[in-house]
DNA sequence: AACAGGCTCAACCGCCTGTAC
DNA sequence: AGTACAGGCGGTTGAGCCTGT
């Protein structure tokens, strides 16, 4: 038997969102919460999917949404986590206050991966390149709309499959951490203003803990993350 | 000014996971 | 234990804007 579709996509709009629309859930989730997706369009009058309502709240509507540009001790986080964890957008957005997953994935995907290029730096294995890789990278980025748009399924497999090369622990869903800190963080090397541990990049930019998130310090947070996986390897063992 | 190509980001799609029954 | 459902996630798309020629 067939997995049912989330909802009956007939007759439902699509594309941008109105003001009208945004109304409604807004008013709506303020009246009643959020959850139960699949039945909140009827409910609030909305000729929507539940995925696409609950999509519009998490990453447009919610209040505690933060607007404008990245900044760089946030793309100090992201750079970091990326290291860490991988396309783990939700866990990454979790660590950045009012960010979404699909925000910092953008901004990945646009911004910082491009950046890490330019540097010679890997942005899936966070490794410095050669020259001849970096060329040839120069050269496909140059491709056309047409070419970009025919990346097929194939493609992005071998880069997920890239990715699990991390071999980095499948996380547990979470809205975000709170662990002990460990003092147990070597310091990174440093190459310039990039910033390496045994030679894996984890960021551009000198650290300014002057102006660290009101979530702690970039420290703190890498400290986590690197306790976390150490758990979870623990874990694995003890298992084995 | 007009056009083409590039860039950005909101939204969609399909799969995965957790949970209730 | 098996099944179905709801929610969540990451990858991808495409409309609209920007920039260079």
């Amino acid at each position: 038997m067939g997995r049912a579709p989330c909802c009956a996509k007939v007759g439902l709009h699509r594309g941008q969102w109105t003001i009208y629309e945004d109304t409604l859930l807004t008013n709506y989730i303020q009246l009643h919460g959020e959850g139960n997706w699949r039945s909140l369009p009827n409910k609030a009058g909305l000729l929507r999917c539940g995925k696409s309502c609950r999509l519009r709240w998490m990453n447009y509507l919610r209040p505690d949404i933060k607007r404008g540009n990245i900044a760089p001790d946030e793309e100090d986080i992201i750079l970091k986590m990326h290291a860490l964890l991988g396309n783990r957008w939700s866990l990454i957005a979790g660590r950045l206050p009012g960010r979404t997953d699909n925000e910092i994935k953008n901004y990945w995907n646009t911004h910082l991966s491009k950046k890490l290029r330019e540097i010679g730096i890997d942005p899936i294995t966070h490794k410095k390149v050669n020259d001849h890789d970096k060329v040839k990278d120069k050269s496909s980025s140059q491709k056309g709309k047409t070419m970009k748009r025919k990346k097929n399924k194939k493609e992005t497999t071998s880069l997920a499959e890239i990715h699990k090369a991390h071999d980095v622990p499948k996380p547990i869903r979470v809205n975000s951490f709170s662990m002990a800190q460990n003092d147990g963080f070597s310091p990174a090397k440093e190459n310039g203003s990039y910033t390496f541990v045994d030679n894996f990049f984890i960021g551009v930019h000198e650290p300014d803990l002057t102006t660290s998130t009101n979530q702690g310090s970039l420290e703190k947070i890498y400290d986590e993350y690197l306790q976390l996986l150490q758990l979870t390897d623990d874990g694995k063992k003890m298992h084995a």
